[in-house]
DNA sequence: TCTGATGCGTC
DNA sequence: GTCGGAC
DNA sequence: GTCCGACGACGCATCAGA
């Protein structure tokens, strides 16, 4: 397959803003790829090289993409910089540097990009690592777009800055994956009537592999992706309010109220494997946290569960808890971890429980999973795991009460979550 | 060996 | 994290 | 209500270059 078939339909997708067209455009896409490049098709699409927890990086950003497209295009950093402001984006400022350069630019290109090449090229970029990496990375690319006709070259260039500005994402491509490969021909339904696919994706976050798995054996393709420890569940997010009645139309007279707490999210896996650490964007952070994983293990010696924890930086003197700025300081490190666990001492405050010892809790109500959660972290004994502060309420309307408490206790706000039916777990979406 | 530029992920 | 636009 | 993109403050890592 040609990048610039793919390059064509990206075109073709920014041309609407509508997303049922945008969902058709991306099913006739799909319908008409080889099966066996649908992952590459679809992490291209979503502008990805691979799933969020393996953490590939181009490590080329506007600045040093920038570099590469001078170069090729044998123009002045300054001349593109023009571009980019008389075009808009540095995308389309690459495809005007492209097309101007006439006839002699098009023998470049005479061999033209396949998807394949594209995706190994931007891999390659991606696993460069060391001294002299920033100049092999920007080669690299500067050697793929060589290659590229001025419109593969907008996308290369956009992918690679992480701003395709399709004006799609992952729930469109969900909804054309299900509609591509799950629906008959020239079926019409209800737009994300069954969401199969999201649901699939919601627990095993790879769109790639889903892709794959669905463009070969259709519905069967999807058994083997269940809930599982060692692979992060996507998120539930909460959705700011700001008032009381708002609260009490979204959730009804009964709900409970929990703790905002500031701290960073940490999806926690435990398992006979060892413990595996989510952050909220599904990255892989155990490593940076070895004082959670020795909680975790210590705490959680024969369960495998998926929770999830608010982590939060505490003075252990006084039991004080500290703004975001200070976990912040733990977030990404890779040196100095032993100082930097002695420094921002975290407590786990544990407000969700997924999964449990082979049972999937996603869809049990708000209550279930609380009372499942209190009865396992009671197995964990003293120690910085914690619940999170709950309080059941009959009467929203005393949550001011609540509010001042948390805020009181170093807290952001409250939380409201909706209880009994329908307060199943919601992996990314807004519910809360 | 140090510093600034750059990239990237957290909220 | 926030915000606003489009559907 | 949902999805999407554009935006900001902050801290850390990596690398180039002095």
């Amino acid at each position: 397959m040609k990048y610039l078939t793919l390059a064509e339909t990206y075109q073709d997708l920014q041309a609407t803003s509508k997303r049922l067209e945008m969902r058709d455009i991306l099913v006739d896409l799909f319908r008409g790829t080889e099966p066996r490049l649908m992952g590459r098709v679809v992490y291209l699409t979503q502008g990805t090289l691979g799933p969020d927890w393996e953490g590939l990086q181009l490590g080329l950003g506007e600045k040093l993409v920038s570099r590469a497209i001078a170069l090729t295009a044998g123009i002045s950093d300054d001349d593109l910089e023009a571009l980019v402001h008389r075009e808009g984006d540095l995308g389309l400022a690459t495809e005007a540097a492209f097309a101007s350069k006439g006839p002699k630019q098009v023998q470049l290109f005479q061999e033209s990009l396949t998807v394949d090449r594209v995706f190994e090229s931007l891999t390659m970029v991606a696993r460069v690592e060391g001294s002299g990496s920033t100049e092999k990375r920007i080669r690299l690319l500067q050697q793929l777009l060589m290659d590229a006709d001025p419109l593969s070259a907008r996308y290369i260039v956009r992918t690679v800055v992480g701003k395709l500005r399709l004006g799609i994402a992952d729930m469109t491509i969900l909804e054309a994956l299900e509609k591509a490969f799950l629906w008959a021909e020239d079926e019409e339904r209800v737009m994300g009537s069954d969401k199969v696919v999201e649901t699939i994706y919601n627990v095993h976050p790879d769109m790639g592999a889903i892709a794959l798995a669905v463009a070969n054996e259709g519905a069967e393709g999807l058994a083997g992706f269940g809930i599982q420890v060692g692979v992060p569940v996507r998120s539930m997010l909460a959705e700011r309010l700001g008032s009381t009645p708002e609260i009490l139309e979204k959730m009804g007279d009964r709900c409970a109220f929990e703790y905002k707490y500031d701290g960073m999210r940490i999806q926690a896996h435990v398992g006979l494997e060892g413990v595996h650490l989510f952050s909220r964007r599904m990255e892989t952070i155990t490593s940076q946290f070895p004082d959670v994983v020795q909680a975790m293990e210590s705490a959680f010696a024969d369960v495998e569960a998926i929770m999830e924890f608010e982590a939060v930086v505490h003075n252990p003197e006084t039991g004080e808890l500290l703004p975001f700025q200070e976990v912040s300081h733990r977030r990404g490190r890779v040196h100095g971890l032993a100082e930097s666990v002695e420094d921002y001492p975290l407590v786990l405050f544990a407000f969700d429980l997924l999964y449990l010892d082979g049972e999937e809790l996603l869809l049990q109500e708000f209550q279930l999973r609380r009372e499942a959660l209190e009865s396992l972290l009671g197995k964990a004994g003293e120690g910085p795991i914690r619940p999170s502060t709950l309080r059941w309420v009959e009467d929203p309307e005393g949550g001011d009460d609540f509010f001042l408490e948390a805020i009181a206790a170093g807290c952001e706000g409250i939380i409201a979550k909706a209880i009994g039916e329908g307060s199943h777990y919601r992996a990314g979406a807004r519910g809360w």
